[in-house]
Formats: C-alpha cells, sequence, structure tokens
DNA sequence: GCCTCCATTGAAATTCATTATCCTAAATGT
DNA sequence: ACATTTAGGATAATGAATTTCAATGGAGGC
C-alpha cells in the first residue's frame, strides 16, 4: 500500500482541509476495490452500506473531487455518462491505459511506459509542459471475438 | 475535401437513413469550423444564424450523433462539461492526439503515428481488437509557461 | 404524378448526473 | 474546553442530453 493516513492527513492539512470519518470512508472504500472503476453512485453506495450509513451524496461527490485534486486518485471517463474514479498507483511514472470493449464494456488496464518517447517529442515540439496524459483504446476484447 | 454528399446520401441510405436538409447543415457547419472543436450548443447556434434558424435543437443532437455513427465525426471531450466534435480527416490512420492547456484551455493538435508501436503490441498482448483510441495530453502551453 | 409508409423534425417535457445553497455539526489550534 | 473555520447532510437548482409525440415530408411503388 501506497497510503497512511498521516500521509494524507499532512497532505490534506497543507492545504488547509481536514481528514474526517467520511473522507476516510470514501478513500476506504476506493482502496478496497482497485481495478472496479467505480464511479461516484457507486461509492457512495458502498461507503453508505459498509462504512457511514448517514453519508451524504454531496459530501461524496466534494470528497472525490478534493481527493481528485490531491492527485490522491484520478478521474476516469468510460463514456458512459457517469464520472469514474481510480486510486493512483503513483511510483510515479507507473501509468497505465484503458482498454474498453465496445461490445461488452469490459474495461481492461494496460501499464505500459511506451508514451514517453512521444511525450518528449511533443514537450520540444511544442514547448508544452506535460502534466498528465488520458488514452483509451476502443475496440473488440478477445472473449467477444469469439 | 473528403467528402462529397453523394458519398454521404449513399453511407446514410445504406442504414437506411435519409439525407435531409437540416443534417446538411449541421455537417456544412463542423466541415467550415475546421479545428475549432465546437460543442453541440455552438452547433446548433451556428446552423440557426447562418443556414436554417428554424431547426431545433434536439434535432442537432440526433444528428451530431448520427454522423459520428457514420464516423464522418468524432466525438471529443475536453473535459468542460459539454460534448464536442469534430471532423474525421481520415485517410485513414492520420490520427491527431490534443493537447490541452490547464492553464487558458487552449487546445493543439497534434498528428501522430507513433501509437502504432503500442497499439500493435497492444493487439497482441490481449488479443483486443482496436477500433479507435484517444489519447489527451494536460499540461502548460508555451504561452502560459511565460 | 400520386399515395403510402416511415424516417425526421421541432417543441416541450423529462431524465439524470452534478453543483450550489443553507444551516448545523464537528475538527483543529490555542 | 473554546473559538474559528471547514465539513457535512438535505434539498433545491442547474444544465446537458434524451425522449415523447404529433405533425411533416421524402423516397419508392404503383
Amino acid at each position: 500500500m501506497q497510503f497512511s493516513y498521516d500521509d494524507l492527513k499532512l497532505r490534506l492539512k497543507e492545504k488547509g482541509y481536514k481528514l474526517t470519518p467520511q473522507r476516510r470512508a470514501i478513500l476506504d472504500i476506493v482502496i478496497e476495490n482497485p481495478g472496479k472503476h467505480l464511479s461516484t453512485e457507486e461509492i457512495y453506495e458502498l461507503v453508505k452500506k459498509n462504512l457511514s450509513p448517514d453519508i451524504g451524496l454531496a459530501t461524496v461527490y466534494r470528497t472525490l473531487i478534493l481527493l481528485a485534486d490531491l492527485e490522491v486518485i484520478s478521474k476516469l471517463n468510460l463514456e458512459d455518462g457517469v464520472v469514474r474514479y481510480e486510486l493512483n498507483m503513483h511510483d510515479d511514472d507507473h501509468q497505465h491505459h484503458h482498454l474498453i470493449c465496445s461490445s461488452c464494456g469490459k474495461v481492461i488496464e494496460v501499464v505500459d511506459d511506451l508514451l514517453e518517447e512521444l511525450e518528449a517529442r511533443i514537450e520540444a515540439d511544442f514547448d508544452f509542459e506535460i502534466r498528465d496524459h488520458k488514452l483509451k483504446f476502443f475496440g473488440i476484447c478477445s472473449d467477444c471475438k469469439k
């Protein structure tokens, strides 16, 4: 695990934020469900069921935005009309991309560093300082090809 | 130009669709505004002002979805809460990506084929047939760095 | 050329994710 | 513990996108 709560607490404090039970609970759910690409509403349901029955939906929305801001989690868009989040595995350039099956909707994660060459070229050609990127592939997974 | 209306008409007919004045007007506006990454609402306003004053917003939404389905245009998400579209330059693998400046919002297009190696590896490793991809870079543009 | 069929359209209503509001509760620093 | 200020919960509001529905209009068959 790459997260200690003390660490998070510090990072929160730096920006004047507090570590509350709700925020803890929301992060816990995200940590406990790796690879699930949960939507805000799904996280809300899980937190409510498992950790904090009285939590409000708005709090979940707010907290996820906050955690994404702190780069603890990342926003993910699977083009299904909902914002999703995933835990950052940042060690630090250990990027990964997503394969999305247009047929069954399955999402496969691909670990890769092959973008570095392209990034370097872009930074040089455009004098553009890259901070983040998102790469998605759409197609047909092996199961659906059969 | 890579589009003839006869061509489009044919492609529409294949799927049982018709080429209507509204659809023509919408496509015209998209063609006339390359590199603008117009949102549905923006296209609606332009069509209304320039070509078809009585067009309905729903028609624009429907038509853009249709044209994207025919692969005449592509959906684009600049993470600003609106769906945008751009004309497909499909010659056919002449892909391009987007650099988005987090500071001023500017969008720069990058023509590139460097993804082919990665795609080939993914197709082999995951037995996943790639049909499309989307790649975005976020960062700070040269103007904003000053 | 006329008729019929079915896609298409525009207006309005609706859906649904997300955000803002407002007031109370609860963390943090002293 | 106290004061200060952020955070939370409930609910209303927002706004993009979609659906509904009645009316229109093209395309193809006769």
